[in-house]
DNA sequence: GACGTTGCAGCATTACATCA
DNA sequence: ATGATGTAATGCTGCAACGT
């Protein structure tokens, strides 16, 4: 009996022999998975299929192999499997499910970095929005004065031409009191053309 | 080249053992 | 006794190698 004939013959012996209950998930798909028989066989059956744990030293040998070398040859799977006195089907099936929980482990640890470096990233942008926003306010009284500096001059050269106060005047840049010495120019930007000045269009939304 | 068989890996799932 | 967790084992699928 080939394979395909033999899982034919197991899935027709379990369907006859009843099917008492599907997951969900699998419930929802076309072809439903097979069900495991539970072991609840005689002692004799018992002692042949029961789960057996490996000992601590058939563990130790077997991750200290799979530490070596995540594959398993042939060869070395009866070799290992004589060592520990194992069927090599076990040693087989030792190194997928190690090679699964090993997948995992990577995953959550992948995971966990990704993760802190993207709370890192929150942070920086939570510090660079409230400098921003600091920016923004200095911005608006840096405005404010300009328009009352303005005004005062406007009013001087009314009156008095003599008493004028013009921007060249000032003995010291006014924007120091802002902290903003060094950008003099930075006024001089009409609103929205930030656009144009490589990696700067992002201001635009703060205008 | 087409087809069947075999062996293996990956994955999902199940069943059992153990522990809190 | 029971639920959570860990893990050995099983079922299924896809792929590659090989023989016919």
């Amino acid at each position: 009996m080939n394979k395909l004939e033999d899982q034919m013959a197991l899935i027709s012996q379990i369907y006859l022999g009843g099917y008492p209950q599907v997951a969900p998930q699998q419930a929802a798909e076309s072809k439903p998975r097979r069900r495991r028989k539970k072991n609840k066989g005689g002692e004799n059956n018992l002692s042949m299929t029961k789960k057996r744990k490996l000992s601590q030293e058939q563990v130790d040998l077997l991750e200290h192999h799979f530490g070596n070398e995540h594959k398993l040859e042939s060869e070395r799977k009866d070799r290992l499997a004589s060592e520990l006195g194992l069927d090599p089907r076990q040693v087989a099936v030792w190194f997928q499910n190690r090679r699964a929980r090993w997948k995992n482990k990577k995953l959550e640890e992948e995971f966990s970095k990704l993760k802190s470096d993207h709370d890192e990233v929150v942070l920086e942008k939570c510090r660079l929005e409230s400098e921003v926003t600091k920016l923004k306010e200095k911005l608006c009284e840096a405005k404010k004065e300009i328009q009352r500096l303005g005004e005062r001059v406007d009013r001087g050269s009314s009156n008095s031409p003599s008493s004028s106060l013009t921007m060249e005047a000032m003995d010291t840049p006014f924007l120091g009191e802002f902290g903003l010495e060094g950008y003099d120019n930075v006024f001089y930007i009409a609103e929205n053309s930030y656009n144009n000045i490589p990696g700067m269009e992002w201001m635009n939304m703060y205008m």
